[in-house]
DNA sequence: TCAGAAATATGACTTTTGTCACCTCATTTT
DNA sequence: AAAATGAGGTGACAAAAGTCATATTTCTGA
């Protein structure tokens, strides 16, 4: 029996997987999430076989979920179950060592055959993802994507300046040097631009 | 049995929601779609008694689906399914005359219920919705919509100006004036605000 | 048809952005 | 210890953005 927990933040979503899965033969759904801190929580206490985690959830996110449980060596083997195929997400979760990355655009039928390799120790992804531009690395700096968040918000230079302690001239190099990267005209082209390969 | 149809661009939801929904003793899944368009033309073939239908969908959105059912007087009863409380989206939804509104962060049981209420000519709308400040009315005009939409992509006033044929002071004007209107400081403030709210 | 909205445009002006060359001061590297 | 690196900073300049008062031109309802 593979024991399963998932942790997706949007509920009916998660009710339906949920359903579903305890539905298989082999399989047992021991826990559900909405959020990452219940997430991490129940996943310590339960010690699930396999973990399928949604990315962008409130408090902490699924990246930083797998992160926190291979920082403790949680024996529970993750399966990202995301939205978006932003470069960014992808390049992280692999250097983090998850087990399985998956699209929500994918059939669901695949979703428990992907349980059933991961837990006979292979690794799964979305083919979508194995190629493409999906491996762009992120090009920016912490400290510029820091500066651009706040940019995309439509905060000013003067009011960046004074959340970061630096002084304006830093702060309009700083968003100089990443109009540049990403090819943008100008700072809300950059901050689209980077929000949409999953950048910031 | 009622008939359904279900329209949903994410895959592995839309399969989800189609097994769980013919479990249902009183339920058939008699139809399924990935975006509008495909929506549009399958309803009218198939006359579902009841279709569930989500909003962000590629070619043709949910909304624009329903409206153009209401415009050829369909029978099918539409709910509108949908992540999102922007308020523009549900005061849409409300002026098609649509017969459910939910939200996807609700629970699934909720789902069969609204339906089987749906059928028997009463309309259901997720309680988050009822109140609060989900009621906020766009206040950007049309032309406004299209002009802040354009800068939120980072174009220039000079690329607005060539796109819509207008004169740059007039587009400096109306950009003016949705700053004023959405109390930001910037043209991207404005965005970040009216993207939240579902304004353009 | 006439008054009043909209929609579009001008021009003058201030502020904010973006660019660039160059500076300072620690911290590493070699 | 000298050189390289990197975070942060200056100042000057041009270009873009934002503000506002004031046209002009359609439309449109009474």
């Amino acid at each position: 029996m593979i024991r399963l927990f998932i942790a997706e933040d949007q509920r009916m979503l998660l009710g339906a997987l949920g359903s579903l899965l305890d539905l298989e033969e082999d399989m047992e759904v021991i826990g559900q999430a909405l959020n990452g801190e219940e997430a991490l929580a129940s996943i310590l206490k339960l010690e699930p076989d396999v973990c399928l985690m949604d990315i962008e959830m409130p408090v902490l996110n699924g990246l930083e979920v797998a992160e926190e449980l291979a920082r403790r060596s949680a024996s529970c083997k993750v399966i990202i179950l995301t939205t978006f195929a932003r470069p960014g997400y992808f390049e992280r979760a692999v250097k983090i060592g998850v087990h399985g990355y998956l699209l929500k655009d994918g059939e669901i039928d695949e979703l428990a055959d992907a349980i059933r390799k991961v837990m006979a120790g292979k690794r799964v992804f979305s083919p979508e993802l194995t190629f493409d531009v999906i491996r762009e690395e992120n090009p920016l700096t912490p400290k510029e994507q820091e500066i651009l968040r706040l940019a995309a918000l439509g905060k000013t230079t003067k009011e960046i300046t004074s959340e970061l302690f630096l002084s304006s001239g830093t702060v309009r190099n700083y968003i100089s040097e990443i109009i540049h990267k990403l090819d943008a005209k100008n700072r809300t082209e950059a901050a689209a631009i980077a929000e949409k390969k999953g950048w910031i």
